[in-house]
RNA sequence: GGGCGAUUAGCUCAGUUGGUUAGAGCGCUACGUUGACAUCGUAGAGGUCACAGAUUCGAAUUCUGUAUCGCCCACCA
């Protein structure tokens, strides 16, 4: 006997270990199938897999497992990231929490090797999630950002971009983490809202002229960087810069809502006020840069440059602001245009250096201090502000951010990304949902050179060589010498010069394979390999193709390039899809992949995004163990609409009682957690370690999976039901012309349901083809057909029709399995292989052997002569029937096991079709049918429904049950709604300008409601008076 | 500051090109344990579709504005 539950925890693994030993999901190059291939985006090895994950890759599966059946040569390709500066940043952060050590107590090649291992557990754990949610990917083929394989590509790529000299070295201003000692992107910085000051000082003039001003004022909210000060500037023209800023204060005005004019106009006035004051002194300000006078800068005595440059907007501060080129974006543009000299003032961490003079040693906090303080001595220091200031955190350490100067290899990008852009514009790369092509466009279109190298121990390092300092002639010698290295390597070397100083040069040879001899040479000349790796994008860059054996022209390459599409997240959509079409271009000429479909984010239950930092993650194993992988998937696959993110309010579950306590904003930061019901104290967090487990951890779910669990279950009974009908099953071939209307309406069901979830998939419409499978499955399959197939089934019934219901009962399930698979796979293959032992042939027409392995069978055909509009109607109205029985055995409170007799008033057609299902009024409705036809009338105790559209009218013997006043108030609430109903149509349809503009035949179409509902609402008025009487009486 | 999206039942969300009385699941109410399923069944209550205008015979749906929320990008001496 089959268990009334589908027990997941048993069954899941089992199938996967079935699956596996089969290779299901294993790809082949040499097929003859059209190939279909999908990428994984290669998780980081940061750390375990949440819920987003649980969708980005239940999405790819449903796609996969649907191509695979649909007899494509189907490769998911998996792997994970290695995110270099993610990684090695939570490695050190543990290292110096465990072992108080810093990475340079370790030395570089212990901390990568403690990388590997952190990335050897993790990955595995990334890998057991992906195959219990039912990942159904070419596991031999799992790749790593930083094998061997993908380092290859990573090499050739490379050398090839620096041989065609687009890759360049250049300073930088980079953002520098000063805790890890690393440059981070921009989309690794955050800012941070802090309670800071503005500072006013004053610079002293360097002999002042008569009439001129003795010093100048600028203003700052970071004292310490006038250790770097250079210069200082004034708008080159005041007065224009004022009427600017008026003008394009009067053009808000223009525009604005009244509430905010008068704001608008203070603004304006202050603005004026500001400009009689000040312009006069500005201009002043902008004759002496003119005239070359300069400032001293207090506490070093360095000489500064008076500029005049855009950069000064005369509307803010003192109308003057100082420049420090070597710490701040704009200033650093304006060294650049000034030709002003750059001071680098901070060691690599964050510690003032030697141009600090004094200050040297002192962190920048205690700097700043000592700066205000001794600019205060000196009397140079004005008023201080209150002032919330804006800072750049790293998102990786989350210390603060400084702007350094620092030599980078950049990618130049501005063909590149022209090429990447060409791709969208023409649909080679077709984007959906279609909005997000103008994030892609809009940041490729600024065509900012990709800075790729990252001053960290954990990635790919750079594969460049170089010796600096060297006089011209040694330069010229030593390039004499790599130029006969390279002679004797072919194809190995390309090296390039550069200006590293005023009279020294540099030289870099950038080395195509690693393991080439000509390394020993080149490095036998003094030069040494750049210690800094690549930013990690650039190997996730070539994922699509570096995972297929890229740049050897590998049959998998041939077979399986270029790959299909694409699912993921928007927020990697510059990052990394941008990236990929870029370098697959670069490196193939062609496109990565034909469609990129961009899913929806996952939020918790106050709308914001899940990370584990917030501690709102939910692991998707926490979700499998409760709920099973099935009901993880589906329910996940129905909230996969296209316009909204999913919120998703999550629970601890006590890990004692099993009782569910929301997660609030409050309670999920707590360690700890009492829980009300039985007081258990458990822990919130994601231990890491068996040490961090002071408590039992509460598993973190959310209750969104429950219908989708019920689901799972209601799939299992109905088959667990149709298996225990099947006994001595034989396959026959039918004639669908012939069948019953319940079967050829299920066909045609089948059929449409078939088309409908077959295009959703196609169109990355999850959630509507979960939807439709639910329905059809639960609300039809179940609800209709399995009742109805009951007496069918049933000891008295003819041998024949026992054998047609059967073989349609098989046949239902069986293309049910298949269309419900890619969404629910183990529920699904799990049932197939008891259908496969009791009905193994089966099918309508031509009967087959069904393969072994749901996941490798065929995907249902639609079979559009099997669609009948008119069944479907005339199914409807049975049901219809069956509804308005029950809906009279409810408000008369009529017990189930109670038979009530019933009349169907109906036209000779329908009576023939209805009588033919007189059984399954007994199944569905309790109902004895005892009078059909046009004559039929009520009975002496009557209930009464009409089915206007159908033109039936069903009448219920309540002779044993009546209970008038629960009649009359069901009639009387029925003739509120019809009245209601019949005022609302009469109002239309007296309107004379719908009935003259209005089409034709949706005029009509009122007019025949209207007719309907005024013939309802005579005959419950009559039903009423009836009743009436009956209580008098 | 620029861009994108959202606002529909107590909660989470559907609602195709404007056209019946705006739907589903969960939760809620009543009844029910009938041989597939109480992770179930049947029936029911619950909505001024954020707000204000406009277009139209007709607007949840189109347009404009407002409010609130979210995301992305840029910038703030």
């Amino acid at each position: 006997m089959i268990p009334n539950r589908f027990d997941h925890a048993e069954a899941a693994p089992e199938i996967i270990r079935r699956w596996d030993d089969a290779k299901c999901g294993h790809a082949d190059p040499s097929s003859t199938k059209p190939p279909f291939t999908i990428v994984i985006p290669p998780p980081n090895v940061t750390g375990a897999l949440h819920l987003g994950h649980g969708l980005n890759n239940t999405l790819q599966d449903i796609v996969v497992r649907n191509r695979r059946m649909r007899g494509f040569e189907t490769l998911w390709m998996p792997g994970t990231d290695h995110a270099g500066i993610a990684t090695q940043a939570v490695v050190e952060k543990r290292l110096k929490e465990q072992e108080n050590k810093s990475r340079h107590d370790l030395g570089r090649e212990a901390l990568v090797d403690r990388i590997w291992r952190w990335k050897d557990q993790y990955e595995a754990r990334i890998l057991s999630q992906l195959k219990r949610m039912g990942c159904s990917c070419d596991w031999d083929r799992l790749r790593f950002t930083l094998d061997e394989r993908c380092g290859r590509a990573v090499r050739e790529t490379f050398f090839d971009l620096f041989s065609k000299q687009r890759i360049y070295r250049g300073k930088r201003l980079v953002n520098w983490d000063t805790f890890l000692q690393t440059a981070v992107s921009d989309d690794e910085v955050f800012n941070e809202t802090k309670k800071g000051h503005f500072w006013h000082f004053r610079y002293p003039v360097i002999d002042p002229q008569p009439g001129e001003p003795e010093t100048v004022e600028i203003a700052t909210t970071r004292p310490e960087t006038m250790l770097g000060d250079t210069a200082v500037a004034v708008h080159p023209d005041p007065a224009a810069a004022f009427d600017a800023v008026e003008a394009s204060l009067r053009e808000k005005q223009s525009s604005a809502p009244e509430k905010d004019l008068a704001a608008i106009n203070d603004e304006i006035d202050a603005l004026r006020e500001r400009r009689e004051k000040m312009l006069d002194g500005l201009i002043q300000l902008r004759d002496m840069a003119a005239a070359g006078r300069k400032l001293r800068l207090p506490l070093l005595d360095r000489e500064l440059t008076l500029v005049a440059d855009e950069w000064a907007k005369p509307e803010l501060g003192s109308g003057c602001v100082k420049i420090t080129p070597a710490h701040d974006a704009n200033d650093y543009e304006v060294g650049l245009r000034q030709n002003l000299p750059m001071i680098n003032i901070l060691t690599p961490d964050g510690t003032i250096n030697a141009s600090g003079g004094p200050y040297a040693g002192m962190t920048i906090p205690k700097a700043r201090k000592a700066v205000v303080a001794d600019l205060d001595e000196l009397g140079y220091l004005g008023d201080i502000e209150d002032r919330d200031i804006e800072l750049p955190h790293s998102d990786r350490s989350k210390t603060p951010i400084e702007p350094y100067l620092a030599d980078q290899w950049f990618v130049a990008m501005d063909e590149l990304a022209q090429v990447a852009m060409d791709k969208v514009n023409d649909e080679s790369v077709r984007i959906f949902p279609a909005r997000y092509r103008k994030g892609y466009l809009d940041w490729l279109g600024e065509k900012r050179d990709w800075p790729v190298s990252r001053q960290l121990w954990w990635g790919h390092r750079i594969p460049i060589w170089s010796v600096g300092g060297l006089t011209s002639d040694r330069c010229e010698q030593l390039t004499s010498e790599i130029e006969s290295i390279a002679k004797q390597h072919p194809d190995q070397l390309v090296y390039r010069t550069d200006r590293d100083g005023d009279d020294s040069f540099a030289l870099f040879v950038c080395i195509r394979d690693e393991d080439s001899p000509a390394t020993a040479s080149v490095e036998s000349l003094g030069l040494s390999q750049d210690p800094d790796v690549l930013d990690t994008w650039f190997s996730s860059a070539l994922w699509p193709h570096s995972t297929l054996g890229w740049p050897e022209q590998t049959a998998e390459l041939e077979k399986f390039y270029p790959t299909q599409t694409l699912i993921t997240s928007r927020d990697i959509i510059t990052l990394w899809v941008a990236r990929m079409v870029l370098m697959g271009m670069n490196n193939l000429n062609q496109v990565p992949f034909d469609q990129v479909f961009i899913h929806p984010k996952i939020l918790d239950g106050l709308g914001e995004t899940m990370s584990k930092s917030k501690g709102n993650g939910v692991d998707p194993i926490d979700v499998i163990d409760k709920f099973g992988p099935d009901a993880l998937r589906f329910g996940l696959a129905r909230l996969a609409t296209e316009t909204q993110d999913v919120r998703m309010p999550v629970q601890y579950e006590c890990p004692s009682c099993e009782k569910l306590i929301d997660q609030t904003k409050k309670n999920r930061s707590l360690p700890r957690i009492d829980c009300p019901a039985c007081s258990t104290p458990f822990s919130t967090q994601w231990a890491e370690t068996d040490a961090d487990k002071a408590f039992p951890r509460a598993a973190v779910v959310s209750e969104r999976f429950e219908t989708a669990r019920n689901f799972v279950n209601k799939l299992w009974n109905a088959s667990r039901f149709a298996l225990m009908n099947l006994e001595s099953f034989q396959p026959i071939s039918v004639d669908v012309a012939t069948l019953p209307i319940e079967d050829r309406w299920l066909l045609s069901r089948l059929s449409s349901v078939t088309q409908t979830v077959s295009d959703a998939i196609d169109r990355y419409q999850f959630a509507e083809a979960a939807s439709v499978l639910y329905e059809f499955a639960w609300n039809e399959f179940c609800s209709f057909y399995v009742e109805i197939a009951k007496p069918r089934l049933s000891d008295e019934a003819a041998d024949s029709d026992r054998a047609v219901a059967q073989n349609l009962m098989a046949h239902g399930l069986d293309q049910l399995l298949r269309l419900l698979h890619p969404i629910m796979p183990f529920v699904t293959e799990s049932v197939w292989s008891y259908l496969g032992e009791i009905a193994p042939v089966r099918g309508i027409a031509n009967a087959t052997k069904a393969t072994p392995f749901l996941m490798t069978a065929s995907w249902p055909k639609a079979d559009l002569t099997h669609q009948d509009q008119e069944i479907e109607r005339q199914f409807s109205e049975f049901q219809g029937i069956v509804a308005a029985i029950r809906q009279i055995r409810a408000s008369q409170n009529i017990g189930p096991r109670e038979t009530v007799p019933v009349a169907v008033r109906c036209d000779a057609e329908a009576s023939v079709r209805l009588k033919s299902m007189t059984s399954y009024f007994k199944a569905l409705a309790g109902a004895d049918v005892v009078d059909w036809g046009a004559s039929v009338t009520a009975f002496e105790t009557d209930a009464h429904v009409a089915i206007a559209e159908a033109g039936i009218d069903v009448h219920v013997d309540l002779e044993q049950f009546i209970d008038v006043q629960a009649e009359l108030s069901r009639l009387e609430k029925l003739l509120q709604q019809v009245t209601g109903q019949i005022s609302g149509k009469e109002k239309k349809l007296s309107n004379q300008n719908f009935v003259s503009r209005a089409p034709a035949d949706v005029v009509s179409k009122e007019r025949e409601t209207l007719d309907g509902l005024r013939t309802q609402h005579d005959s419950l008025l009559a039903d009423i008076a009836k009743m009436r009487e009956k209580s008098a009486s």
